[in-house]
This record gives C-alpha cells, sequence and structure tokens, in this order.
DNA sequence: TATTCTATCTAACGATTGTTAGTTTATTTG
DNA sequence: CAAATAAACTAACAATCGTTAGATAGAATA
C-alpha cells in the first residue's frame, strides 16, 4: 500500500471506455442505430456490465455530448485567456478559430457524435446539454464583442449572425478534413483567411 | 375517359407520401431510430403495404438522400442559367447562396435529412447518393471559378476550400434558423456579406 | 359481366432491442 | 486471513425491428 492515489480506479478507467467506445459508435453510426451490447463490446465487457457505471443509455449520450462541447470551450477559453488584454479583432477571432479546430479534431469521436446526433437524440438528452451549449456560444458572443469593442470590425456585421455562419462553417469540418493529410493549423489560416476578410477583391462588389 | 394523363396515378401519389413522412422523420429522429412501421404510419397505411412501393428501407433512405441534393442542385441551377453571361463574382456568388438557401428551406425535410443522416446511413446508401452529391459541387465549382475568371476574386483564395466553407455553413443554418421568424432573403443578404467581404474593416489585420 | 391488375391489409417470422435480477469473481479493507 | 465492497458476468424479459407471404378489396380492361 504504498500510494492509494484515488478511491475506485478501475471504474473510473472503465467508465472513460465505455464514454470512448459510445462516442465512436454514436459519430459513425447514429444514436438509435448503436446497441448497448456493441458500445459494451466495443469497450470489452458484457452488456449489463454497462450498468454498474451508467444507468441508462440515455445517461451515457448526455455525457457523450456535453465532453463534446466541454472539451472545445475549455481549448478555446484557456487560449484566449493567455491573449494581451489589448489583443486585436484579427488575432482574437483567429486564435478562436485556430483552437476550435484543433480542439474538434484533438476530441474527434465527442465533438463529432455532439455535431451529427444532437439533432436526433431523446428530448431530455438535448435538454441536458442546452446549457453547456448556450454556455460555449456565451464564449464566443464574448469574444466577438471585444474583437468589436476594439474597433476592427466592420459596422453592418450582425455579430450573433456571424458567429452562427463561424461555428457551423467550422463544425462541417468535421464531414471532408482528415487531420492525417493535413495540417489543421493549415485550415485554420485558411479559413480565418476567407472569414475575417471575405473572397471578393477590394471594391469588387459590395452592396 | 376524357382524360387519361398518367398510367399509375394511386401508386405515384402513394410514392411521394411514403417519401415524405419518411425525410421528415429521418430528419427528426435519424435513419435507425425509424422503423417503416412508424413511416407507413404516417403516410397513412401498414407497414407491409409500403414493400409494393419500396423494395427496402435502404431504398427509401437512398431516394430521400438523393431528392435532397437534387432540388437544391436544380434550384441554383435554373437560377444561376438566367443571369448574363458578364454578371460579376459578387452577382454569381450571391445568386448561389440565396437560391442553396431557398431550396434548402423549400425542401426542409428532404435537405434537413440528407445533411444530418448522410453520416449514419448503411454503406450502399452513401455509395447511391455519391455522384448527385459530386454533380452538386461540380455546379459550385463552376459558380466559383466563373467568378474568379471575371476577375472578382482575391489572388489567395482556395477555391475548394472556400466551396467547402460556404457549403458548410449554409447548411448549418437548418439547424437554428426558423423561415417562419424571418425571411430567408435577408438571411441569405447577411451570409453573402459576410462571406464576400469578411467582417474586419479594411486593413484591419491582414496577415 | 368476367378477368386481370393495382394497391392495400393481416399476420406472422426470427432477430435484436434496452433493461433487469441474480450470481460470480476481483479487489480492498479490517 | 476474513469480511465487505466493487465490478463484472449470465440469462432472461417483453417489446420492437425489417421483412415476407398470402388474402382481399377496388379499379381498369376485355
Amino acid at each position: 500500500m504504498a500510494i492509494a492515489v484515488t478511491k475506485k480506479p478501475k471504474a473510473n478507467v472503465s467508465r472513460a471506455r465505455i464514454l470512448d467506445a459510445a462516442a465512436a459508435l454514436f459519430r459513425d453510426q447514429g444514436y438509435a442505430a448503436v446497441s448497448l451490447r456493441a458500445i459494451a463490446a466495443a469497450a470489452g465487457m458484457q452488456s449489463g456490465s454497462v450498468y454498474y457505471h451508467f444507468g441508462s443509455k440515455e445517461e451515457i449520450v448526455t455525457e457523450v455530448l456535453n465532453l463534446g462541447i466541454e472539451r472545445v470551450h475549455d481549448q478555446v477559453s484557456t487560449t484566449i485567456a493567455t491573449l494581451p488584454v489589448d489583443a486585436d479583432a484579427a488575432t482574437l477571432i483567429k486564435t478562436g478559430i485556430r483552437n476550435h479546430l484543433k480542439a474538434l479534431f484533438a476530441f474527434g469521436a465527442y465533438t463529432s457524435a455532439n455535431v451529427r446526433i444532437y439533432g436526433q437524440v431523446p428530448a431530455s438528452a438535448r435538454q441536458g446539454n442546452l446549457a453547456v451549449r448556450r454556455r460555449y456560444e456565451g464564449l464566443w458572443d464574448d469574444i466577438l464583442s471585444r474583437a468589436q469593442a476594439r474597433g476592427g470590425v466592420q459596422g453592418g456585421i450582425d455579430l450573433a449572425a456571424f458567429r452562427l455562419l463561424l461555428i457551423g462553417s467550422l463544425n462541417a469540418t468535421l464531414e471532408w478534413f482528415d487531420p492525417k493529410r493535413g495540417r489543421v493549423e493549415d485550415l485554420a489560416e485558411c479559413y480565418a483567411d476567407i472569414l475575417l476578410g471575405g473572397v471578393l477583391t477590394y471594391g469588387g462588389g459590395r452592396s
């Protein structure tokens, strides 16, 4: 008994294995198509054993959904916090974009599962994910209004619409970008250039 | 027997009812969660009767997926075709954006179903949707390279990346925009402004 | 009217679903 | 070592799944 660090070490490991397996399966097949037997098999146990760690399938998916957003939130939040207080608009938004994408692919199973199955999960699981979602939207609203306060954002821009466009386009990269075939940093640079500066040549068609 | 227009009018109506019901259910619950009995009930018949019109559940979902893209393709394609041959870059892209969004919400069940369930459908159904997808991507590549040829697009822009960003952000509006609470045209105008001109003030942070 | 075709219904098949109860094996604690 | 707790297993439950076969009603055809 040299060291007894945690109370229930084995249970936490098994819990994590179940969540990892569930996230990957949900991402690939959707919520309803994945059976508890499939989750249990991928986690290396029998279906009945899963119920020692979770009360129901719904409880598993709720935790997968929350982890998917929380991990992106943490990554964006901590990197934004390291910026100097007088960081300009481009730096703020670019940092947010880069770290949102980084977290998206670093925790791919959870984030992909969230993006893909949120709309088809039982209502109560969606409800259990709402607070975490709202909190992440709030983080981006803070970033964007801070960028606007620094004077770097065009006057006519609807910040709420821009946030939705931004997060929507970033999350959609999960459907085609393969981090093994290209660097996430390059993807971030490319997306930031388009979103910050547009695609038209100056004066090429402003309405 | 004054007029005998079609060969099997009743069957076509039933087929359409099944597809409409399936599209709406797939959008709301995902592919696996929707039973043939639920589709049949929503279409006003018994589950066995569905098999008179379709050979399998997979055949139904394949047709739903294809219709979801084809209807957007047709709307964008025909409206782009009405533009003058010397239309400028902004007009081309704006027309594409406006009509993609219009079709997205006009055929909401099919287009939402496509966006949401494509990643979780049986592999053969995905395969059956590939050609239609590629064709729509090709239409946008034509629009964007035509815009570039007119000299209205910045030099450093990666057109393939821009297409992915564009379509990704437009499709994501299905998750939050309610056409009963705002005009699709206004949404299109707002998105086009951001995508074409960016959000930064001129010279505000170009790298 | 008699016949054929169209479109549906009914009833059932084996397989699989989420979940539960009871049992067994590991691990920790006294 | 003994007792207690943690973590797994086994086996079964009613319900529901996609699909099929055969019967049946209505419409079109001859």
